[in-house]
DNA sequence: TCCATGAGTTTGATGCGCCTAAAATAATCT
DNA sequence: AGATTATTTTAGGCGCATCAAACTCATGGA
């Protein structure tokens, strides 16, 4: 029994991909960089968005780095480089189209979809991405309004601000909700603020905060930390626009 | 900025489940120890399942032993207990059943399913299988004609022969193809050997080998190591059984 | 202008999981 | 019993994580 043993296929999880922890890493960097606020992208920056020790990232950026994925130097941040940047916009593309595809095929509830797509993302085979893409229509945009990355890696910017830019009196609508968090999800949604709904700012505290609502007949009040993060579109609903 | 370091969530795909390694090593020894030709799931036997070297064996046999998953002594082979069988079951199931899934509702082809589902397996949740499940119908077979365990483990004894039992003279119904590797099933597809296909077998070589099978208008030569891959229900055909 | 200081980063030592090849050992066959 | 074969041990590798200690660097007085 002469066995045939060549399966790296651990960190290989499809035929030539790289490991889920090195996806991950493209992807966090991406989204720190490349997000609509962008920061520098810091070890301890990256540490944080992977729950992850400091020390841990100093040595996976040394390797990206040398696999050409990431430019980094010593003490100063790491910027993506283009190989890295398609890496990271698959993996994202990946996710979006399974958040999309959980809620509309398997009738996921839109807080749940976030946490499975993370872990189906790093697994699909390319044949998966396609089908499901096919399935949906091609979609542009996900469950949670951001935008899904093209095959070619092209994203399309969103137009969008947070709520807390709106000035009293303005109304506008959602078109996203930028949270990772099932709770928070969970609780914006009890107070019907998901994508599509139309919502006006009433009041507004000394520096932003509180933020007083109104979506539908009812108020609410948000802190600035949770309003920022959801994002909306001003003006026109999206109602308005089919309507024209 | 406190980070909340936890995650070893690389070893434990979703919150409290265990590695794919080990997934994969109890889902080998389960279909060893009790498929319907069932061995001595001996150290080799499982490193050749897995593609691995025997040495690995040894000591995952060991570390799986500590845990109470399986049943191990040094130089006789493993056994699993029922804990390990519940998790070996949990597995197939999934396995099965995104098989039938990716089959019926991305239009998966035939032979493409195994490989996709081998990955998808170790990493949705139990909602996206209970989804699964309900969204098929609560299914009982996979597109291999192999059960699928219920969720408390109950497997469907499959009350089926190989192709190399039947005498010559003898008709019956193919209700699944054994296989693993995707080759073989497109080679089986295009000789029309796929479930539910009707066969007759003509002749027999001395040994069992080669075998003349009929497959309506076409007959064809088959080895005795791909036959025994074709699993047959003798006698009626399956659109006998609905017309009655 | 220079340097001490503290936040942030990197290094070095280590651990854990899973793998391998080669050497040692146990079971089995003739 | 001796040869063959299967299994286990030993020693080591790779990937990714951690902690604690050492290092950079920008900054804010003296």
């Amino acid at each position: 029994m002469d066995l045939n043993r060549k399966r790296n296929a651990r960190t290989r999880p499809e035929s030539n991909r790289l490991s889920h922890e090195i996806e991950d890493y493209l992807k966090a960097i991406y989204k720190i960089v490349e997000s609509e606020s962008p920061r520098p992208a810091t070890t301890s920056a990256v540490a944080a968005a992977l729950s992850v020790s400091p020390a841990s990232v100093t040595s996976m950026l040394k390797k990206l780095h040398a696999m050409k994925l990431v430019r980094y130097e010593r003490y100063y941040g790491v910027s993506i480089l283009p190989a890295g940047r398609k890496i990271a916009l698959e993996v994202i593309r990946h996710h979006r189209l399974l958040e999309l595809y959980l809620q509309s095929a398997l009738g996921y509830s839109w807080d749940r979809v976030d946490a499975e797509a993370e872990r189906l993302e790093h697994v699909i085979s390319e044949e998966m991405e396609d089908r499901i893409d096919a399935l949906l229509g091609h979609p542009t945009v996900d469950p949670h309004g951001d935008p899904i990355p093209t095959k070619n890696g092209v994203v399309a910017r969103p137009s969008h601000r947070g709520l807390t830019d709106l000035s009293p009196g303005e109304t506008a609508v959602v078109c996203r909700v930028a949270d990772q968090d099932g709770a928070k999800l969970r609780y914006l949604a009890t107070l019907r603020l998901v994508p599509g709904a139309r919502v006006t700012v009433v009041e507004k505290g000394p520096f932003g905060e509180p933020l007083v609502v109104r979506v539908g007949k009812s108020r609410h009040v948000l802190g600035a930390e949770l309003a920022s993060q959801v994002k909306v579109r001003p003006g026109a609903s999206l109602r308005r626009k089919v309507r024209r």
